[in-house]
RNA sequence: GGCCCCUUCGUCUAGUGGUUAGGACACCAGGUUUUCAUCCUGUAAGCAGGAGUUCGAUCCUCCUAGGGGCUGCCA
């Protein structure tokens, strides 16, 4: 069975590198029906710091990448098993004191190596090897930046006597510069997609196309990733992130979501009154998908929405350059669609009926679309103006109406 | 410096010893349209360079260049 796992040290935000790594080992173990674990390396005790731990299980529940051991193993927690394991070498004369540390012997061009600091605590590459393989880990998918490494930890299993596992490196992600994602980029930590409120879907999506592809596809659920992604796979080129790419992802998501997925994002009250709407109305999910379709973020969808479910009174104001045209024009735009009775009230009735009057008043269907769409929305912004009245619905658009 | 890794449109990638080197984002130009957006169509854009192997190299080998990593009692 094939167990992967990722192993940050909690000493700041999930970098979304880290998360890339992170979801690359999540896919393959479960692309192979295996496991995924996390531990943390907190070997460092200068650095590290719970809260970083909580916000990093956090970040990656986020995205959705869910590991499949209960206890996390800290590594400040298993310092005896380091110890057992350093003085074991000790023993068998591979480390040797000096200086206060201890240094393992290095052997195939690396040189020898501290393994445990004079300040008692052992170094990473000793505890990530030990960690690893009483981890049972036979599959380590991590940056390039440890491909160096390994040749350090190739001597550590051997003098051990564990078997090895198999190493990936993946490149790493990098910036218009070409140098690795610097962490105090605020488009470098997690934390900034989920305060922007991606959908994480789609930033699953992006981080897994980032360095990785299959055929001319772009769009992938996680049971796709899932069951496509393959580490022998992965790109070795660095990969350059792009804002642009994520924000088309996004939309993409927004788009084709069914109403209640949106249930979750219970700030954004239009969205949650049109979610209720849509739930008991065809007409008015047909209405929230065309607006779904039309926007790139929540926020930006909830504002959409707010005339569709919200009163909303018409202001001269808004009128501005359109003001004395349209308000000559009312009165017959009033009596229009007064005429239409609400069983023929469809969009495309209101639409024939809007064309005769630009026809009579030899005038272009653009001069009434615009501040129509104004007086019903407040907005320049939104559907087709035949689809705005017809989602508002005739008592609706004939109150707004008679405001002026 | 030493050791190591990488190199397909601007970006993310697909791809093969023989392809018109494919897709997507972005860009540009048209079209539709009633706003914005979508949508549709199209243009432009790439195998880093040089040798070698081969009938034939984007693909295999070597060299060069460029980029990156490691070279910590950080991880």
């Amino acid at each position: 069975m094939i167990i992967t796992r990722f192993a940050p040290s909690p000493t700041g935000n999930l970098h979304i590198g880290g998360a890339r790594t992170a979801l690359f080992n999540y896919l393959y173990a479960k692309h192979c029906n295996g496991k995924f674990l996390l531990r943390f390396e907190d070997t460092d005790a200068e650095r590290s710091k719970e809260e970083y731990a909580v916000q990093i299980r956090e970040s990656l529940r986020w995205i959705g990448i869910n590991w499949d051991n209960e206890d996390i193993p800290y590594q400040s927690k298993r310092l005896h098993i380091y110890e057992s394991y350093k003085n074991h070498l000790l023993e068998k004369g591979l480390a040797y004191h000096k200086d206060g540390a201890i240094f393992l012997k290095g052997k195939d061009n690396v040189e020898d190596f501290v393994i445990w600091r004079s300040d008692g605590m052992p170094i990473f590459h000793f505890t990530v090897v030990i960690d690893d393989h009483e981890m049972n880990v036979n599959c380590i998918i991590r940056g390039v930046d440890h491909l160096t490494n390994t040749d350090k930890h190739k001597i550590i299993y051997d003098y051990l006597g564990f078997p090895k596992p198999e190493w990936f490196h993946i490149p790493l992600i990098v910036d218009e510069n070409n140098k690795p994602l610097s962490k105090r980029r605020d488009d470098a930590s997690v934390t900034f997609y989920q305060e922007k409120e991606y959908l994480p879907e789609a930033v699953m999506n992006y981080l897994a196309r980032l360095g990785w592809g299959h055929e001319n596809q772009e769009i992938f659920s996680e049971q796709e990733l899932i069951s496509m992604f393959d580490v022998h796979k992965v790109s070795k080129n660095p990969a350059k992130i792009d804002l642009k790419k994520l924000n088309w992802l996004n939309a993409q998501y927004i788009s084709k979501a069914e109403p209640s997925f949106f249930t979750k994002y219970s700030k954004y009250q239009n969205i949650q009154k049109a979610v209720d709407h849509a739930t008991r109305s065809e007409i008015c999910k047909e209405c929230m998908k065309k607006l779904q379709a039309k926007a790139f973020s929540l926020e930006e969808l909830n504002g959409l929405l707010a005339p569709f479910v919200n009163d909303f009174l018409a202001d001269e104001n808004l009128l501005n350059e359109h003001k004395v045209f349209i308000l000559s024009l009312l009165p017959q735009i009033k009596k229009t669609l007064e005429n239409i009775p609400q069983d023929k009230w469809t969009e495309h009735e209101i639409d024939e009926k809007l064309s005769q009057l630009v026809e009579n008043n030899s005038i272009t269907f653009k001069d009434i679309a615009m501040p129509l769409r104004e007086i019903m929305t407040g907005q320049k912004k939104s559907l087709g103006i035949g689809e705005i009245l017809f989602y508002l619905g005739r008592k609706t658009v004939l109150s707004r109406l008679h405001i002026l």
